[in-house]
DNA sequence: GTCTATATTTAGATAGAC
DNA sequence: GTCTATCTAAATATAGAC
């Protein structure tokens, strides 16, 4: 990084208690809050052991000492959160399949509520980017992060659109699964551009506009003639919104 | 970067005549050539102006004579397929937008045909790697490129689509370019792990399916019922590809 | 325009005291 | 577990000869 604007995301631990330190995992907090936003911000190889020390407030030696190399860091900081988030993902999808017929709306909101709302907690904005960038590098695979963290997962969501749409090909599920992962990666990532060319109106802020504008989007391709969800913004006689919990 | 793997794009130019080099000209394609490949595989921190020397087989003061720092360099890269690759894309959109009711199947295939195609020739498959990665990093608005040289284009495609749907509200129709893009992004830019998830049948390496794919996906979703592109492989009734020019 | 050699800064990682 | 100080490698960029 060569001007860092000075990004602290130190003082108050994005969880536990603010103070106590119990065997250096106040510290271990700390640098992953750091790393996660400024590896989200500038990549892996944007960033320095330095500047996530600098931006944790720690020195420079205890990165090295709780996690080894900056590599292992990296990987660290996808993994503090892969059970939590995958455990969200899993349950809303869970629901979906306990239906008979499951619909592909639903199917879709499940993929991208948990990732879109994710943006509201402490830390998730930075998170949401993280793996929005990794799953875009086409350098991924030498890591193995998405593989082992996120591939099982996204099968598990392929395999639920297939039982939704019984009569597509595998082929087209699978198209279509990343039709919509580069849909909603390109605005987790770098919702700025959108803002900036939609003269303003499209705002990610809003994370329940967006993802009915997505999920909406997407159940009409898949759905053909079923539904009309591309008419001006005036409501369509089926549900707008692909709200799973009202 | 870290272990290079000997990477050489030097000894044939992509362009040019392979020996002639007049004033230099020749040095700078192979800067340009070599630093296209790299940057486009590992972004731009991740590749030193050492790494491109080396691929490009001339000494390390060369580049910086030739370019003068690595950020002109990068900037470089893009500046000197720009001019060429949106004229093709603004050739292609005037055709369609020659029409009264422009369909929008054919705005999108204007859209994205050019990028696919672009992979098969030279050095065209790592410009349209690196333009999906400046485009998704959330960092470009500082380094200006894609608002400089892609924005203006940009718009004019939108314009273009709301042509097509003047029912639809601009809103929507600015989501829509933007899930269109991130689809063609990510299969452009991570095409591995498309093809990894999916048992190895979506391969971006058959250019004219993916451009069927995604252009039939993408219609389906604007025209609701009017198409039915989400059957099962079968040919529908309405014709499977977009080509604007058979 | 191209080369060798070098100046200067920054990088990842570690040693050893507390 | 945390600190200061440091090692070593690699980075960007430039000087000066040809």
């Amino acid at each position: 990084m060569k001007t860092l604007t000075k990004t602290k995301t130190a003082s108050t631990p994005q969880s536990e208690a603010p103070s106590a330190n119990k065997n250096g995992e106040r510290t271990r907090v700390l640098i992953l809050d750091a790393a996660e936003t400024l590896f989200s911000e500038h990549g892996l190889d944007g960033v320095s052991m330095r500047d996530i020390a600098v931006s944790a407030e720690v020195t420079l030696a205890l990165v090295n000492y709780h996690f080894g190399s900056k590599d292992k860091l990296y990987r660290g900081v996808f993994e503090r959160r892969i059970v939590p988030v995958s455990s969200l993902r899993r349950e809303a999808l869970a629901v979906v399949l306990d239906q008979k017929s499951p619909p592909i709306r639903e199917v879709l909101d499940a993929l991208a509520r948990p990732w879109v709302e994710m943006r509201r907690q402490p830390g998730g904005l930075a998170y949401s980017r993280l793996i929005a960038r990794e799953v875009g590098d086409p350098a991924e695979g030498k890591r193995g992060i998405v593989s082992d963290l996120l591939d099982p997962i996204a099968l598990e969501f392929m395999a639920a659109m297939q039982k939704a749409l019984p009569r597509m090909s595998a082929r087209k599920v699978a198209w279509a699964y990343h039709f919509f992962i580069g849909a909603l990666l390109l605005i987790l990532s770098n919702p700025d551009r959108v803002k900036r060319l939609s003269g303003k109106v499209c705002d990610i802020g809003d994370e329940q506009a967006v993802i009915d504008e997505i999920v909406n989007f997407f159940s009409s391709a898949f759905l053909g003639g079923e539904t009309k969800a591309t008419k001006p913004d005036a409501p369509s006689k089926k549900p707008k919104t692909g709200k799973t919990k009202p």
